[in-house]
RNA sequence: GCUGCUGUAGCUCAGUGGUAGAGCACGUCCUUGGUAAGGACGGGGCCGUGGGUUCAAUCCCCACCAGCAGCUCCA
């Protein structure tokens, strides 16, 4: 017997093998009939599933439960397949899942999908679910099943089931079995029938690579989403429809924020008037966040020596994230190139091809400069020769690094630290000093891959909010502490609360610098920090800086991408390599450790996601144009202009609109451009000297005098006052 | 970077193998109008760039550039 404990507690006793819808019908048979799949313990399972256990927790999985959808969305997945194979017979399946508000399936398929094949899959999937044939699993040994896939030639199949766990491997046929219905290696589990995936639609389709690598063949992978009805099909459409309408790229178009020229260059901002007095509200805000608490601004160039990023680390690390060096002279560049050649040369071996190569084009352009690096010339010691032994890389790498002495190239700066760092080293630095902060809105460039650019979120050109903190390794967890603390802060003053945290730890790779030690004492620091802010997160290896773990703030936009906003970065090792020290109380020198921070991350990306979540309704404080005074007619313009004078002088972002346009016109364009306040101006508010307020919500506040708009406005604007697109607008109330 | 799609007026988009259209925006004029669109007229286009096919290319083909979606990457 099998004792099955039902949700509300009541206990069911069925003989051994009893089936799971067969112990819902006896519960209840809408149960039965509405049932999409089952929980029995923990596992998600099909409603033909047996129980054999002596004792299971067993509930019933509905459509529409976020169980349910899991499993109708995948079993969805199944039916496109089964639409694709059947419309494009050489259709090679690969892997098809669940996904958050629907389904892929991976395919490899020689005719390429277009949205235009969308109905026709359509189509087919509409039949098979009115065929309403069922999900069949059966189970084969894994050596059988083996060679079942092996003889059907599905490469990727064979593939997936290598790596699958288990001596068992299960398959489903939609449709009984050996009925030549199409069928699918699957763990499932699956709805009861294909009349059972919900309310269904194919919405793209786009390249993936096989496993997610790059090196391997890339497949199509076709998108849909389910949901238990139609309407909430609907829904689900509509919602993206709005979230579209809210894209930065668009508001930023339309609102007159920005835009991005390609004469210019892609990834490159250009930050108009309207979105330019935006940023400058929040670098406002920062200033005067960093002088409260401690920091000191600083100005450094956008770019530096290449000699700069190599002891950095920065060159070559991420040489094909940046744009390429500038160089003063060839020389330089045929001597960087050599650098670079030596570098990547495995420890060991001799010179590489490459090497010997730039050692002729060196030879041509410059003999005197070969010879010195040869040791034919009388000048050089035996011991400046370019070894050509196995032995030479590093003797190599520092020959070439000090002829680069007298002319190098310059790197567009792709992160700030390395300068700060200089201007920590330019002084001495007691224990008193520390710590010591030192702030910028420091531009930096990357040269992000063409495919990634996107609006203001992924630039090639940026400026973070920066500072680098350098301080005892006792003063380290409070500043960690202090920075999760103030980017906490401005995330909450603009009511961006919904971030999750992110803890990036180093994993094994080779693309990290400093010693095991260094970096266990600042994975301990972060991790401490975080934990002791009792903020949800979770720990990512991998997610690490090439010279320290980090914390990093990401939220989402409005199409669902995640973008790391702030973060915290704590650096044993970039204070190595610079060599830094300062005077302890002991009078020896002592390494200070390093963080780096930037509560926004980029103000180009914090803006754009700001854009989406306000939908460009920015809070007063932050609105390019704060009110419009909007003229009924001529008869009012002229005190209507005074009172746009009066709004000036008084500091605020006013615009004035004395066209010879109807008043419905001019409020209905005021409106669109998501100002805060409009200000109707007729005769009566003339004779009145008044001024009536209305929102850009539609909202009639009733007239008041000017001084008293001024002011409710001030407290408004002083008190960085926010509301979100969502909730209600808060409003100065005129008397 | 990879796969696919797209590129026509400032913006959003029609369109055709015989050198182009709408709406909005813009300008001028008329209208003096009270809380989301008053009317008339007008200016504006190397049809992304460069090659090719063709008597003829905005349209067909190729390459490049740029944008979009996804994948990969992201100090």
């Amino acid at each position: 017997m099998v004792r099955i404990v039902l949700p509300d507690g009541k206990v069911l006793e069925r003989p051994e093998g009893v089936a799971v819808i067969d112990v819902l019908r006896d519960i209840g048979p809408r149960l039965a009939r509405d049932a999409v799949a089952a929980r029995v313990n923990d596992e998600l399972v099909d409603l033909s599933t047996r129980l054999s256990q002596p004792e299971v927790r067993l509930s019933a999985v509905m459509l529409d439960s976020p169980d349910g959808l899991f499993v109708a969305r995948h079993s969805c997945a199944h039916v496109m397949a089964e639409a694709s194979c059947s419309l494009w017979p050489q259709t090679k399946l690969v892997y098809g899942p669940p996904v958050e508000d629907g389904f892929y399936y991976d395919i490899d398929l020689d005719h390429s999908l277009t949205p235009e094949d969308f109905p026709a899959i359509e189509a087919r999937m509409a039949e098979i679910v009115k065929e309403d044939r069922p999900f069949t699993r059966y189970e084969m040994p894994r050596g059988a099943a083996m060679a079942k896939l092996l003889a059907e030639g599905n490469e990727y199949k064979v593939d997936n089931a290598e790596r699958a766990t288990g001596d068992v491997l299960s398959f489903y046929v939609t449709g009984t079995r050996d009925s030549g219905c199409f069928e699918d290696l699957c763990r499932g589990p699956h709805v009861p029938s294909t009349g059972r995936v919900g309310a269904f639609k194919v919405v793209q389709v786009a390249g993936a690579y096989h496993h997610g690598d790059a090196s391997k063949k890339m497949l199509q992978r076709v998108y849909g989403t389910a949901w238990p009805t139609r309407k909430d099909l609907d829904a689900h459409l509509k919602r993206l429809e709005e979230a579209r309408k809210r894209d930065h790229r668009r508001l930023g178009q339309e609102l007159g924020l920005f835009t991005i020229d390609p004469l210019v260059g892609s990834g490159l901002v250009l930050w108009k008037p309207r979105g330019a007095v935006m940023r400058h509200a929040l670098e406002c805000l920062m200033r005067e966040e960093l002088l409260r608490r401690g920091y000191q601004p600083v100005y450094t160039p956008h770019i530096g020596r290449l000699d700069l990023y190599r002891t950095s680390g920065h060159f070559p690390y991420y040489r094909d994230a940046q744009f390429p060096p500038l160089y003063e002279t060839d020389r330089a560049r045929i001597l960087n190139e050599l650098w670079i050649a030596t570098y990547e040369r495995a420890d060991g071996q001799s010179l590489g091809a490459r090497e010997l190569q730039l050692l002729d084009e060196l030879r041509s352009a410059d003999r005197g400069l070969y010879d010195q690096l040869m040791g034919a010339g009388a000048s050089a010691g035996a011991g400046e020769r370019l070894a050509q032994g196995p032995d030479g890389r590093e003797h190599n790498l520092r020959l070439i690094r000090q002829l680069l002495q007298h002319s190098d190239g310059f790197l567009l700066r792709p992160m700030n630290c390395p300068h700060h760092i200089r201007i920590f080293a330019a002084d001495a630095r007691s224990y008193r000093d520390l710590p010591v902060r030192l702030a910028e809105f420091g531009t930096v460039y990357r040269y992000e891959q063409s495919g990634e650019i996107s609006g203001m979120t992924r630039v090639r050109g940026f400026t973070q909010d920066d500072a680098h903190i350098f301080c005892t390794s006792e003063q380290l967890q409070q500043e960690i502490a202090d920075c999760v603390d103030l980017t906490k802060h401005v995330l909450k003053l603009l009511a961006l609360d919904d971030f999750r945290v992110r803890v990036g730890l180093r994993d094994d790779s080779d693309k990290y610098v400093g010693s095991r030690e260094n970096w266990a004492k600042a994975e301990a620091a972060v991790r401490d920090a975080v934990r002791h802010s009792g903020m949800p997160y979770t720990e990512e290896r991998g997610e690490a800086a090439f010279y320290g773990p980090k914390i990093d703030f990401v939220v989402k936009d409005c199409i669902g991408r995640e973008w790391q906003l702030g973060t915290v970065q704590c650096d044993y090792n970039l204070p190595e390599r610079f060599d830094l020290r300062y005077t302890g109380a002991d009078n020896r020198e002592h390494r200070p450790v390093m963080v780096h921070r930037a509560p926004f991350g980029s103000l180009e990306r914090f803006c754009g996601i700001l854009i989406e979540h306000f939908a460009g309704a920015f809070p007063v404080w932050l609105s390019p144009v704060q009110a419009v005074v909007c003229t009924v007619s001529e008869r009012s313009a002229e005190y209507g202009r005074g009172v746009f004078e009066l709004c000036r002088q008084a500091g605020l972002r006013v615009e004035l609109d004395d066209s010879p346009e109807r008043i419905g016109a001019k409020i209905r364009a005021a409106t669109l451009a998501k100002v805060p306040y409009i200000l109707v101006i007729g005769e009566q508010e003339a004779a009145g000297r008044q001024v009536n307020v209305r929102t850009r919500e539609g909202a009639q506040l009733g007239s008041c005098s000017v001084p008293e708009f001024l002011v409710a406005c001030a407290q408004e604007i002083s008190s960085r006052a926010v509301s979100t697109a969502r909730g209600p607008v808060e409003s100065p109330k005129p008397a």
